[in-house]
DNA sequence: TAGATTGTTAATCGATTAACAATC
DNA sequence: TAGATTGTTAATCGATTAACAATC
């Protein structure tokens, strides 16, 4: 509630917590401390109280906080007490998988656009959508007001729709390519190239074999 | 070069480089300052020389470094000078997408094994990979020796299957799901979890719409 | 040589942790 | 009431940035 500019790192850590929240609220369970939300987290005690206190005081001494009044706060707080349209452009195997995914639903998600630009994969329907071409894309995007995509492109194609994309309004872009976008600060960006992550983890892995 | 241990944060960054680096290559330049390449990766010249620093001094004074000696530095200390088999468990929509992505091959990435538990996916043909039945998982990775893993199961079967995963000799996992996996800590997850990346990215889009 | 750029040290900045008064 | 746990402040830790001597 106060003013104060929320480090990114702090808002980072907040899908976490909502997610396993929600999965203590289907566990049946009504209250938590922050040592308990912290070992299930893992996290802190101290960590949690803290990236908490930037939104206010959720909790009761004593007690702890209800998970009930939690949840409905993150949610609140992240801009979920609503459902974001997304669009997806590139409706290769990566980009079809995600328009099936079940996890979205619920989660504050609704696929609503996927774009392609093969003449044979333009008009297959993949379950209830139909793939457009990247033609009509920023207008299609812009008549919506879709404000989230996410791409799952070749690399080479990557940066020239990114910028197509920002252009259309987009404000936030799920980046499933190896590449480095450059893009106006007002646009966020998540990198989330699989290849990328396992390289982090091969650095750990020399001793072994 | 250094017996130091080298922060995570670094080690994060070094496929950045590495991508980025490549990229150059392959437009044929040869040398590269650390103020170019920043600028390319979205860095400051001072972390990248800082981050390089911490394993040798590959660079030239007046000169800037060589991208071929740093790319074949880099790809020693991630462990990518070797192709390092991976399983993918879980053969829905992702996991066969992943199956098939053809951004593995070259980048020291091979998939080997894919695993599922429904009587008629097993024994379906991905690519050149047949799927196995979950119950031989823990058996065949051992045998293999594989150390590196993907889950992209449902998050009810995830620690489950993770738990086996490590059990069976895996160090590595990369975590589809949006289950966090408590797991001995030899072994390293990576989450990738795109509706906690989407979340995340919510909280900047209050004011929008 | 003069200009450019490294590797490294010191200064700054920011994030995490510890501690505890307040209070349910 | 006594025990538990919060929210917050201060202390610590670690990462980033700035500066510059070394040197190609």
């Amino acid at each position: 509630m106060t003013n104060e500019i929320v480090p990114d790192i702090v808002i980072s850590r907040l899908p976490w917590y909502l997610q396993t929240l929600n999965q203590m609220a289907k566990e049946g369970l009504h209250t938590v401390s922050s040592t308990m939300l912290a070992e299930r987290v893992g996290s802190t005690a101290a960590q949690i109280r803290k990236d908490l206190s930037y939104f206010g005081g959720f909790g009761k001494q004593g007690t702890g906080y209800s998970i009930y009044t939690l949840i409905d706060q993150l949610q609140q707080i992240l801009n979920l007490d609503r459902v974001w349209r997304v669009a997806i452009v590139g409706a290769g195997d990566l980009g079809r998988a995600l328009t099936r995914y079940k996890g979205f639903a619920n989660r504050g998600i609704d696929i609503v656009l996927i774009f392609d630009n093969h003449p044979n994969v333009v008009g297959q329907k993949i379950g209830s959508i139909t793939v457009r071409h990247v033609e009509t894309m920023a207008a299609d995007i812009w008549e919506l007001g879709i404000k989230i995509a996410i791409l799952t492109v070749p690399g080479d194609a990557a940066q020239s729709l990114a910028n197509d994309l920002a252009k259309a309004g987009v404000k936030a872009i799920l980046n499933y390519t190896p590449q480095t976008l450059m893009l106006p600060p007002d646009v966020h960006v998540q990198n989330i190239d699989p290849v990328l992550q396992l390289q982090r983890m091969m650095y750990y892995l020399g001793d072994d074999q």
